[in-house]
DNA sequence: TTCGGGAACCGAAACGTTTCGGTTCCTGTG
DNA sequence: CACAGGAACCGAAACGTTTCGGTTCCCGAA
């Protein structure tokens, strides 16, 4: 009993008009009348009528669909705090306007390049999303050259890709002054992957602070925003002859590993380094002492870019976004400048 | 310059054999002598052609794409081990068989409903997976209803979908054998959200568990899978007349809120109650006390699923299947029962 | 030598839309 | 009253495959 699809030729047979005529009808083009119109819209609903998605990609040549493709191993995906509310949000752009995500996870480079090939050969999707972008990202040019629309989420201020961008400089700097505030001196730095994008642009966000601030910059220490990172670095940083009184983390996951290892090495936070972090994961609250962080929110990232990347598909052309700005939070692992530093 | 798309037509010409050949040819498909098909797979090959996936959809009737719809709140998503092995095992498995994942979330329950429904209604994607599925799931109708090819992930024995399971009973057991062995006899246990399958599979795995030790089920809180009603449960459990020795919780998240509570009430772990967790989630073995718990593999499970859901698509019938058990991890959160007790 | 049967190949319909050029008809203007 | 112009509507091509029925041809058996 597989009973056969309505098609839009049910529709016109019914209503007594041509093909073309329900075509306009149904997408609001002109060309009929109003009543004819209402006729249509009625007789389609009597019957069910839903339009063959796959008969309109063949026809219209768009999929209704768009990519993302993470460059993620799978293991690191289960911490990371950005993906969930980032796919969320571009959901609640895309889904009203008929779109759909196609997602993909790749671990290493060569796989990536591989999915946005193949995204593109098979005209899978009508445009993508680039997260996660590298200093000088070779697939910039990838989606360049396979002439797919692409928006680029957090890219630098010269990206050839229309961006959407949430500022980390804001927070940072709010950072750099409450610690400033109380009375921190010397505030080292623990990084995230070098060769990511957004690690450069919080490094530099905290040199440029310290410097509004009057301060000279503190140790660094290149991390990868890991937790064993983070308590790598808290090793290495305690153990200066002349360690630094407060450290600000690339990630909170890196700053919890941070005060982890500080602990266990019998140095109290914030009693005797404070520690600050990115991201404002929601395990930073439950941890001892709670996290100060800077807060980020991926959800609304991924609805501008979402409405952005259809926007884009759909006209050709969009103006680049910025979502309001991460802001700092203040928990329980800043504190004054212990006496005597 | 927008060059037009190479097509099976432009292959046929240049081979100079039908259409239908080349279908033939490129599809292995019989009718067509191997010296030809060797021609036309060379002729295909030089003029780069790549099947058109629309084309091949709508006259296929398939999509090439896989669903997944995920019943759960973005925020909680974020702190959610399963979701990022699941997705990437999927993958691994559809990627290599042409098949693509279209990923959409849902906090609410309608909204869920919804997804489903237009999902099918545009016949965008061949089968979908069922997750986190509910005590007599509405979805589990339907989809039956939508006539939609489905793959049930961890349902329950009598489940009308294919399944595919990880069964929780052996490592469960393990923990509870463990406990035993280290001389508890009053062992309690934190629940999960109620309404989920997983949530009572995994309770009546501990009662089965504790009866084959011989010892009777401690008292039992609800919980939520959360951090917060971990530590509300340690809050309701440790203030009892009678505390239990150790602690049986439905995730690790709520096993370490459990644990943080503890240790603020200024009662040790495992000095003074074990705690045991379940899924194993990488915090698990940040955490002080490392986490003993039931080490889970959601990309074993992805993998299976996925290879299973494009089977029951293409062939229209499988078998369930099962991966490999999930087993007891030791860590340091579980102890000898303390003595006089 | 004839005939049947299968392998190889072909042509066209079908999948379900959108789009575009063409026809009809009505209205207003001169 | 004639005619231009535009609104409403129609028909068919186009999108790029797969599939199915039909034709050709060759080979082996009788």
């Amino acid at each position: 009993m597989a009973a056969r699809r309505v098609t839009i030729i049910d529709v016109a047979r019914r209503a007594g008009v041509a093909v073309s005529s329900v075509s306009s009808a149904l997408n609001g083009r002109p060309g009929v009348s109003e009543s004819t119109r209402e006729r249509i819209v009625q007789v389609a609903n009597e019957l069910g009528f839903v339009p063959s998605l796959r008969a309109k990609s063949l026809s219209g040549r768009r999929a209704f669909t768009v990519g993302l493709v993470v460059h993620r191993d799978p293991d690191v995906l289960e911490l990371d705090p950005f993906f969930g509310g980032f796919i969320a949000g571009i959901e609640e752009a895309i889904d009203p306007r008929g779109y759909a995500l196609v997602l993909q996870v790749g671990a290493r480079g060569d796989e990536v390049h591989q999915r946005y090939r193949k995204l593109a050969a098979d005209r899978r999707v009508d445009g993508v999303f680039m997260v996660d972008l590298e200093v000088d990202d070779p697939l910039i040019a990838l989606v360049q050259e396979l002439q797919v629309p692409a928006v680029a989420v957090n890219s630098g201020d010269d990206s050839p890709l229309p961006a959407v961008r949430q500022d980390a400089n804001a927070g940072i700097r709010e950072t750099v002054q409450h610690l400033a505030a109380l009375g921190h001196r010397r505030v080292a730095y623990v990084g995230g992957r070098p060769h990511l994008l957004h690690s450069l642009q919080r490094e530099n966000a905290w040199r440029a602070a310290l410097a509004e601030s009057g301060l000279t910059p503190g140790p660094v220490v290149t991390g990868d925003f890991t937790y064993l990172g983070g308590a790598a670095a808290a090793a290495t940083l305690l153990a200066l002859p002349d360690p630094p009184t407060a450290v600000m983390c690339a990630n909170d996951l890196s700053a919890i590993g941070f005060i982890t290892q500080a602990e266990s090495m019998g140095i109290d936070v914030p009693g005797k380094v404070s520690v600050a972090g990115f991201d404002d994961i929601q395990f930073g609250t439950y941890v001892r002492p709670a996290l100060t962080t800077v807060r980020t929110t991926p959800r609304e990232l991924g609805r501008e870019s979402g409405r952005m990347l259809i926007d884009l598909i759909e006209t050709g052309e969009v103006d680049d976004v910025t979502v309001p700005d991460a802001r700092l939070v203040v928990r329980d692992s800043t504190a004054p400048v212990p006496p005597g530093r």
